[in-house]
DNA sequence: CAAGTTAGAGAACGTTCGTTCTCGCTTGTA
DNA sequence: TACAAGCGAGAACGAACGTTCTCTAACTTG
């Protein structure tokens, strides 16, 4: 036996994390976070409360961790939507509409983690509500540098993350998909808008 | 003493009761409604438990009572935008941004209510998702009215609604009103934008 | 095999939840 | 003055919360 899996943080204690992780995700997303108990997660995952305490702390901290985990997701759709989108920022930024589309429409869909949690939590986690502010933060950031890669004015990029979170909340509260695609014609709307105001006459770009 | 005050619903019943809807709004939108209970909502109402559960026969009896009257409450602040916005629908559309962006500035804002409790308690209570559903789904048919009443395609007031919940939700986690303004802006674009598409010429309407 | 560390199962801690009940006290009517 | 009804204050209920502790079995190391 290699001497790795003798000490701390073994690749099974690796997994172990990653499953309460998971777990833990489904749960809050589908009920809510106070609506879940250490002992119900304690039993979803099948890991007794002494292993859960020892890799997190608290149910804070576990949060945290959850909404962590959902970031590098998050960034993880929107750069393959940006990848596979197109070479054009235009499209790339359009792509991130049709990605949203697809997500909508998986069956457990509920919404958008960090907005949900920070209508739970914002008012009395500040911690939490800030980690939800910088990740919110992080997508506006993005969306940015695409936007600026277009030549249009950054305003669009706040227009274009208001599209995005609106699109959220109303498929999830809506319970369709639609959503995404009214979402995804007004963007298209006010980038072409954008460009066709900020750059008159069209010259050859890249 | 008129007889009136002798029996069941006296003018003060009605008075108390709108006291704890007030509270019981003003809790809940500030911490979450899992994390006031009903021994907190008493202490600050200044109410006795009894007369509590002789208003309110359940906790959730009484977060649907709290919605209720938010309805009312934003279906009053939509329509005084309306009226006060302009004579041409297009205005009016525009105005209620202008109101989002004056609530947005209210100290204690935290959201929409109605999005922060579907993000709560949407997956577990399914007769608050309703209510929820409906509310939103009331604005989007105000909306539709007044797009119809511009000549604009129907496909614009879904948008304009999806900015709207964008603009809320933004303007919540990020703390700052900008949303609004990014908001109104996109939707006069949107608007501006359909409205020259459906009728490439103009006529004198009204 | 012996000694020592770690893990799981789950009882137990004190607190808080939503809800109901008890107890005096006030109040309106005869 | 008697009495019935309703009230506020808050104790009490069983359940569930987040967290810690106990006990025992299994494994690691020599």
């Amino acid at each position: 036996m290699p001497p790795a899996t003798r000490n701390r943080t073994t690749p099974q204690t690796e997994q172990i994390r990653e499953h309460i992780l998971i777990t833990a995700d489904r749960l809050y997303y589908s009920r809510g976070i106070n609506a879940v108990g250490m002992d119900a997660l304690r039993n979803e995952a099948g890991v007794s409360l002494k292993r859960l305490y020892q890799l997190f702390p608290s149910k804070e901290n576990l949060v945290e961790a959850v909404l962590n985990r959902r970031h590098g997701i998050w960034n993880s759709l929107v750069e393959t939507a940006i990848a596979t989108g197109s070479d054009t920022p235009r499209d790339q930024l359009i792509a991130i509409y049709d990605m949203l589309a697809h997500w909508f429409d998986e069956d457990d869909f509920r919404g958008c983690v960090f907005i949900n949690t920070f209508g739970e939590l914002g008012g009395t986690a500040p911690h939490i509500a800030t980690l939800i502010r910088e990740h919110k933060a992080s997508f506006q950031a993005r969306l940015a540098e695409l936007v600026t890669k277009t030549g249009a004015p950054a305003t669009l990029a706040h227009q274009l993350a208001i599209l995005a979170e609106g699109a959220q909340t109303t498929a999830a509260i809506a319970g369709t998909n639609d959503a995404a695609h009214h979402a995804r014609a007004a963007a298209t709307t006010l980038i072409d808008t954008a460009l066709a105001t900020n750059q008159p006459q069209a010259t050859t770009t890249g």
